[in-house]
DNA sequence: ATTCTTACATACACGCTTGTATGTAACTGC
DNA sequence: GCAGTTACATACAAGCGTGTATGTAAGAAT
């Protein structure tokens, strides 16, 4: 085999990151060597060469492959604004955890970022990019919260950062805690219950009736 | 430099698993040799392969005299009943919490096993170690929730072990997401305020007064 | 005072990975 | 249909890390 048109490179280009995405997920970043990924993408490390500067570079690509669209979902549900802000943040909070727990592809790169790769050196990019995600998740919620504290929807009086940072840290925990073992919980529906425990401590009353109704006695 | 008594052999014994928390925390594990490690320390590769099998097993051990002692502090309060068992709960968490934020060794030695190696491979002992961990915090809290709905602290009615996940993930993904930008939040101030908003949600009426105030209206 | 053992240091061989350099055949523009 | 470029494959050199083997001087045992 030799030289392809512009779309079977494109599709080369896809086979090398879905091996490197299977190959990362197995190994772990740092343990697979670039004639790994090129072999399990039926390739050589020619190939990789050719669509990539080096490892870090590929990784760039791959996590990008994944992100960009959940990041650019996120933004499109930021800009619509809905008559109750927390459940459109609960929404989104339901969303990512159900993302994670039904769709392969979501949970392996999130696995790789979170459990298949060492933040420093040359990955410590990856750091930024969590911290740059994490940062525009905070300030959507923080929006929305502090606008439902402004309608009476939620009774609690401290800052909307600091309760944007429990909902964020919570989905967090439980989904890394979720992939640490998959089948100690099921994420969704567990998930959810926690979210809505959280969202009653807020003083958040639009759940529906009988989850905190003996909390009122 | 030569021989030394038994006592001055622990000592370089000990003097190595600093030099691997420094090194390891700075580079990331993959990324350390041992020699990177023994010249830190300023020993030889010698002293490391005389002490330690390999790079997991010193790995293993530097874990080991970090989380041992905490472990061990876990059991040791988990044994002491007490009156109000979600007080008791919650004061293992904002320990952990302030033991994170204050303790620089722990600090690390979390920053090491959270963003610092692979789980995979010979690490994945990590991973195991994670999971084993999690497994007695939750059954410390699973029991002593339970407790405390037979005493009718809590509320709600969902099992004690639903609730005791939503603590410890939250706790968890609290000190993750402090450990990714330190200077974001205050570890144990915002923390504290998030696993009472918690606890507020499960029905818990303990904490002083004005804090869920304004939720009784 | 020897002898054995400990606690390292030094030396060596091996494999693995990386980056680059070169080869090559197909596509593309003209 | 020819030249230049693309999309790879192959070949090569160099460094790095590991594991082990060997050296060695000082403590411990008798």
């Amino acid at each position: 085999m030799v030289r392809r048109t512009k779309e079977q490179a494109l599709a080369t280009r896809h086979q090398l990151l879905d091996a490197a995405e299977e190959v990362f997920h197995r190994q772990g970043v740092a343990r697979t060597s670039l004639d790994d990924i090129a072999r399990a993408a039926g390739l050589t490390r020619g190939a990789v060469y050719w669509h990539f500067a080096d490892k870090a570079d590929l990784f760039a690509a791959m996590m990008d492959r994944v992100c960009l669209p959940m990041e650019q979902a996120l933004r499109q549900a930021a800009r619509e604004p809905g008559a109750d802000p927390v459940a459109a943040v609960r929404g989104t909070l339901l969303d990512t955890l159900a993302a994670v727990a039904t769709d392969a592809r979501v949970r392996r790169a999130l696995e790789i970022a979170v459990f298949r790769v060492e933040l420093s050196g040359d990955m410590a990019v990856v750091r930024d990019r969590r911290i740059a995600v994490r940062a525009a998740f905070l300030a959507s919620y923080e929006e929305a919260l502090a606008r439902a504290q402004a309608a009476g929807l939620l009774h609690v009086r401290q800052p909307a950062r600091l309760l944007a940072l429990g909902l964020f840290s919570l989905v967090d925990g439980l989904a890394q805690n979720w992939l640490l073992q998959p089948d100690g919980f099921d994420l969704l529906r567990d998930g959810t219950q926690a979210v809505d425990h959280y969202l009653a401590g807020l003083g958040y009353r639009g759940l529906r009736a009988g989850c905190t109704r003996a909390a009122n006695d």
